[in-house]
RNA sequence: GGAAGAAUGGCCGAGCGGUUUAAGGCACUGGACUUGAAAUCCAGCGCAAGGGUAACUUUGCCGUGAGUUCGAAUCUCACUUCUUCCGCCA
């Protein structure tokens, strides 16, 4: 979230930013109007409640006839600053519900574009394979190899979710395992989290109110509802919210393995085949919190990490700087790690490592003490490292053979009870 | 599910209708003393929103939200969370 008093000294920054990002600039303009009258009732709110403290302070000493002459007209005054504190409170509701729909500002060193089309590589890792036979797409092999099935899956919840049965349960397992003891091999913290969230805790990391929709609501009678969770960064993320981390403390450093859930209401008939897009999924997420000074080398400690898992399994991949106009709403800048994928041809998103100072921080109340003791909000970042579906699939197509079996990653075999290769039944 | 209690600044903790302008302590910051440190002494020290170039100043904030009152941290109601006890169930 910007921060009301920032906002209002840089009104120019903050609209240059929703400009480079694609944004219309019509709430923007709502807030300019709403701060303006804003302060106007805030003056003369100000000026009644002063008058009421001083009268009320002055009669604290006096007679009860003395409080009797005065109580109608105090009454009054007290009548005012309520209508005036309604009209205020509905100002400010206002003008917060607009806030929490203005996106972060990008950094000033992500490139300027529209979309996807204007991203800019960073570099390659590893060469794409040349296949000298005809290959086959993941749920190809995954039918073949009788390890995955989409047509049961659709049978009992409909598109976008999936069984997978036998070692390709075995692989998903042993790759989580392995992404798991990977990043604490490096230290990181291990949670395992809730899967179901508050409210606030969706709109504390960006997603609420403006991306209600594709969240999976769980609703029970006369209560407040429940949210799945699209990804574990927000309950890691507000594992912290309302809290005052120590400076020494930091950079601190998580991961979490978690499902994830996502309604995809926004991409109907998109990735409709296989696992790339599902309703429900399993990542493991690495979350950071640190200070401005920090945080350009975590961002570029997690990008080299995903980058790092990525060459351990043996699959070529390169990274991307997003531009301004592909970067996530809580973002103020992302690197997404972009797998080669043969059955497309293409490298297609299979990490995201965004930095997003101190927008979600601002929001779920995540401070720190600095060394003059003051309390300052602490910088955010999140990656994919990696999601298990995904992974799958590239780790499928890529290393299929000619007899239409699939190599597994030497990485993987201590976790796989033997198993190097997968073969049909 | 039932009963009782609790929630105050970064932390501990007093206050339970009007000198609260939230005591006192710890921690922190600046200074004095010291070769340096510790100890001691002096001073400062919350968040947010208005006004002012600034020094400064005004308002709000004692779990959250309503209410009573001229006046609420203090009284009333509801909610949330936590603690203890009882019951029930994995």
């Amino acid at each position: 979230m910007i921060e009301l008093r920032v906002l209002r000294k840089n009104f120019e920054k903050l609209k240059k930013g929703l400009i480079e990002r694609g944004e219309k600039l019509e709430n923007f303009f709502k807030i300019l109007k709403i701060i303006e009258n804003r302060k106007k009732i805030t003056n003369s709110l100000q000026k009644l409640q002063q008058k009421l403290n001083e009268e009320s302070k002055a009669l604290s000493n006096s007679s009860i006839e003395e409080i009797d002459q005065r109580r109608s007209f105090l009454r009054n005054i007290r009548t005012n600053i309520q209508s005036l504190e309604t009209d205020f409170q509905h100002l400010e509701n206002t003008l917060t519900n607009l806030i929490l729909k203005i996106p972060n500002l990008p950094q000033d060193d992500v490139p300027l574009g529209e979309s996807e089309k204007n991203n800019l590589e960073i570099k390659q890792i590893g060469i794409p394979n040349k296949f000298n036979f005809k290959i086959l797409d993941h749920v190809e092999l995954g039918d073949k190899l009788g390890i995955l099935d989409l047509e049961r899956s659709s049978k009992i919840s409909g598109s976008r979710f999936a069984f997978l049965k036998g070692s390709g349960s075995l692989l998903n397992r042993a790759l989580m395992q392995y992404l798991c003891n990977f990043h604490a091999g490096h230290g990181d913290i291990e949670l395992t989290v809730p899967y179901l969230v508050k409210y606030s805790s969706m709109q504390a990391t960006g997603q609420f109110p403006k991306f209600f929709e594709d969240a999976f609501q769980i609703s029970i009678p006369n209560s407040e509802s429940y949210y799945l969770i699209p990804t574990s960064e927000v309950p890691v993320t507000n594992f912290h919210s309302n809290e005052i981390l120590p400076e020494k403390e930091l950079p601190l450093r998580y991961f979490s393995h978690s499902h994830c859930f996502r309604a995809e209401a926004g991409s109907a008939g998109r990735d409709t085949r296989g696992l790339i897009r599902q309703h429900q999924f399993e990542k493991v997420e690495m979350v950071r919190f640190c200070t401005e000074q920090q945080s350009e080398f975590e961002f570029a400690e997690m990008v080299s990490r995903a980058s790092k898992i990525l060459t351990e399994l043996n699959l070529p991949h390169r990274i991307v700087s997003l531009c301004t106009g592909d970067l996530g709403f809580s973002s103020q800048k992302t690197y997404d790690l972009e797998v080669w994928l043969p059955s497309q041809g293409i490298y297609r998103e299979i990490s995201s490592c965004s930095i997003f100072g101190t927008f979600q921080s601002l929001r779920a109340k995540i401070k720190y003490r600095d060394a003059k003791g003051y309390l300052k909000p602490a910088f955010t970042l999140n990656g994919s490292g990696l999601p298990l579906g995904r992974t799958l699939v590239a780790i499928l197509e890529n290393n299929q053979q000619i007899n239409g079996t699939v190599k597994i990653p030497k990485v993987l075999w201590k976790y796989m009870n033997g198993l190097k290769v997968l073969t049909r039944p």
